[in-house]
RNA sequence: GGGGCUGUGGGGUAGCCUGGUAGCCUUAGAGGUUUGGGACCUCUCGACCCCGGUUCAAAUCCGGGCAGCCCCA
């Protein structure tokens, strides 16, 4: 037992090796299969979709609740909307996938983002400040012909995400909706998925094509590098110019829309999911999105099959009753402990062992995925498993948290910068501007450091004291460098 | 963007240097015995990434492509 055999449970060891153990679980417990052979397009399977799925419900209930509405835009982006703002094709031109020879003199890409097909629909949708603010959002999947090495799950030529586009009268709306933005990544992928993040104003020179601003959430892999997560722009009325979408004001005055997006890559949390919680036996899902949230083994001879079965069902719908996801793997081909493994690769949070034994005293035998634990409980004690599952989901998130906190450390000199970043770090540094004229200073972290300059928080005003660590002019923005995917 | 490594049944591999019968483990399928931490027996199916070149002969050598992984920027 303690030697792994080929082709079956995991080979390598998520500490030793993160980037083969990544590779390893997602294909091993059947999330995706990369054997398709299109670079950065993959093949998601049953099991990672309905995990996707169930993530998709968390987000879109958050949106709607904050008053955001669902639609489904084309696929397609005609070629003269795709190049009306000119720091958006700018920055979208090398990584669009245009579609030729479709024999007509429309010339279309495949969408990287959306912005340039909602905010015409702005411009035909609004027209007074009483239809807005119109907050409008799409599942949907995006193209961008990423010319950096792709990664299953991480960076794809395709992925799936949510895009919000929403318009508002005022900028300082618009940009209480950036805050509404960093609060739904809280609700959603902290609080329920467990995924904790730091979310970074975004320098200048690193935001989105054509917004004001942008605010990206990093957070770190197992092997300390960063992955950039929901990120949240203030349009300002540059789309709105472009497209001339307009509205009449309160004072009967026209006026730009001041729009926002915020995207979600539903696809990449799940790479953070994954990666954050699993161990060296496979997946640990979170309770609130495990597409099964108690597994079932019945284990039985075939002098005892029959009863074993009947009492089982009962505890199956028992647990339903309670309004949680059960599965009784009942095959017989198999014996308990292969289905043990099984179901530890594919993440399921918790495991009810039921046979002989239990069936004397009433019990059931619990395995909790995280801990490990196996302990026998009362039939009747499976009553609160939605306040164990609640428990599960907090152990998860408490362990990601600790996780990433001890991840930042203030740095005094490049050589300080250059360890943290090394061993997996976040530096913190006083910097001269993440305005144009600190680009310099940035592209000399890159060069001589190795990491990015990620940004300023977002959500907390620090003040630097002191110069800035690269130039050593006077600092005007404490700000975060790392090394990302 | 630069560099390196790799591609053999579904998965993991041997063979490649030195050209000549593709071997092993596992999975899958059938049958049987089994079931408390990856069961056993019997039988069966299944592969040289693609295109071109050299050669009597290519998994093997050469060129190109595609795909995957790693490191650096």
């Amino acid at each position: 037992m303690e030697e792994k055999r080929q082709g079956e449970g995991l080979n390598v060891k998520k500490e030793e090796n993160f980037s083969d153990w990544f590779s390893e679980v997602i294909e091993k417990a059947e999330i995706v299969d990369l054997r398709l052979g299109v670079k950065g397009f993959i093949v998601i399977r049953p099991w990672g979709a309905q995990i996707i799925e169930n993530m998709f419900e968390h987000l879109e209930k958050e949106l709607q609740r904050k008053g955001h509405k669902p639609t489904f835009m084309p696929s397609v982006i005609p070629k003269e909307n795709l190049t009306k703002e000119s720091e958006h094709i700018k920055g979208f031109t090398p990584e669009v996938f245009w579609l030729k020879s479709i024999g007509e003199n429309q010339e279309l890409a495949l969408r990287p983002t959306s912005e340039t097909v909602y905010t015409p629909m702005f411009k035909l949708w609004v027209r007074s400040w009483r239809d807005l603010p119109l907050k409008l959002y799409q599942r949907a999947h995006v193209f961008r012909l990423d010319t950096k090495a792709t990664r299953p799950l991480i960076r794809g030529r395709e992925f799936i995400w949510i895009e919000c586009h929403d318009a508002f009268a005022s900028k300082e709306e618009a940009e209480k909706q950036v805050q509404e933005d960093i609060d739904t990544t809280e609700k959603v992928m902290h609080q329920i998925y467990g995924v904790p993040f730091f979310p970074m104003k975004r320098p200048e020179w690193d935001k989105f094509a054509g917004a004001e601003y942008t605010v990206g959430s990093d957070c770190f892999m197992p092997d300390g590098k960063l992955i950039q997560q929901p990120s949240t722009h203030l349009m300002g009325q540059k789309f709105s110019k472009a497209f001339n979408a307009k509205f009449k004001n309160k004072e009967d005055k026209e006026e730009y829309l001041w729009t926002t997006a915020y995207g979600p890559a539903v696809s990449r949390i799940l790479a953070s999911v994954i990666a954050t919680h699993g161990d060296d036996s496979g997946l640990i899902l979170p309770f609130s999105i495990s597409p099964i949230q108690v597994v079932i083994i019945p284990i039985f001879t075939n002098k005892n099959k029959e009863e074993i079965m009947e009492k089982t069902s009962k505890i199956k719908s028992l647990l339903e009753k309670k309004d949680v996801k059960v599965h009784v793997d009942d095959e017989a081909e198999k014996r308990p402990g292969e289905k043990y493994h099984l179901w530890e690769l594919k993440g399921i949070p918790f495991r009810i062992e039921f046979g002989e034994k239990e069936m004397k005293s009433d019990e059931i035998t619990l395995f909790t995925r995280d801990t490990k634990e196996k302990k026998k409980i009362k039939i009747a004690d499976l009553s609160d498993i939605k306040k164990m599952g609640e428990e599960f989901d907090r152990r998860l998130r408490e362990k990601a948290d600790d996780f990433s906190k001890g991840r930042i450390l203030d740095c005094n000199d490049k050589k300080e910068i250059k360890r943290a970043i090394e061993s997996g770090k976040m530096a913190r540094v006083n910097f001269c501007s993440t305005e144009k004229e600190g680009i310099k200073c940035a592209e000399a972290v890159e060069t001589q450091l190795g990491g990015d300059v990620r940004g300023t928080l977002a959500n907390k005003d620090e003040i630097p004291k002191g110069d800035c660590i690269i130039c050593g002019k006077p600092a005007t923005k404490v700000v975060y460098i790392g090394k990302s995917y």
